[in-house]
DNA sequence: TGAATTCTTGCAACAGAGTTGCAAAAATAA
DNA sequence: TTATTTTTGCAACTCTGTTGCAAGAATTCA
């Protein structure tokens, strides 16, 4: 993504794009799993204030820029958000699988889930699906 | 479930039957959704040290008597465990549902769960289908 | 029974993730 | 240029969870 797409985005969403919102932005882009708030202060080499990271964080999540999964240990990492339709859909579904070995946490495309029948009459507005095991990079050494 | 049942479980389990192994698990086994630790503080009057609740549902925990879930928050909640057939299955799979209004988190039984298709080549050890939502307690309002 | 050993509990202190308040700095508007 | 709003950094704090250690309780074994 260019610097000028970067910026154009995060004005369509009324964020002024200021060095560390590009930044982080632009790390989340080039990434290939969900980044916690530790990664972030090392891959911006300490450049900003912890505070101000989480909040470049939470102002990402509360416009959809990334989302956040929450990792099997309770810790939050963050991932761009891909819509695969451009509305959005009634219920909000994640896929995400953990390595056990890397320790890394991947979101996958939500097309083509099955539908989860749960009990009782309960009013589903999100689903989220994880799994732990092997990843890809870690089966293949 | 009896006092003596709750010793004999825990013996079970080479647990020595404490006072606040048998209070907690009997929590447990009452209780009709996930509890925190500072929800079994509260529901023991503060009569035990705080570490020496997390050590107990360590231990629990690592018997399987009860398990952990990580709640939307990053927070920790414990269940009592239900297995469906008594032989371990091959993917430990999970069926959870937190309601946005009241916060508590029901566990589920996972019989009835569907195939789950990932991408790539990944091996697939455990898998934890947690929902969102209005939980049928607070849709009855 | 009594001494030695092991297990359990409580206390203190710590670590990590995340939040809040406030003031300085930067950007925008007037 | 000045006034206003937004953004950032700092300090301090909360909350969840962990570790080390010593005291207490239970178990084992002679």
């Amino acid at each position: 993504m260019t610097d000028l797409e970067i910026i154009k985005n995060l004005k369509a969403s009324d964020i002024r794009p200021t060095n560390i919102r590009k930044e982080i932005y632009r790390i989340f882009t080039e990434a290939e799993f969900a980044l916690s708030h530790n990664d972030l202060e090392l891959l911006t080499g300490q450049k900003y204030d912890r505070v101000t990271i989480y909040r470049t964080l939470d102002l990402l999540c509360a416009n959809s820029i990334i989302h956040r999964v929450i990792d099997d240990s309770g810790i939050s990492k963050y991932s761009l958000s891909k819509y695969e339709p451009p509305e959005k859909p009634e219920v909000n579904k994640h896929l995400h699988f953990k390595c056990r070995k890397c320790g890394h946490t991947y979101c996958f495309s939500t097309i083509d889930l099955p539908e989860i029948n749960f009990p009782a009459q309960l009013k589903v507005t999100s689903l989220d699906i994880s799994a732990k095991g092997i990843c890809h990079n870690c089966l293949g050494i």
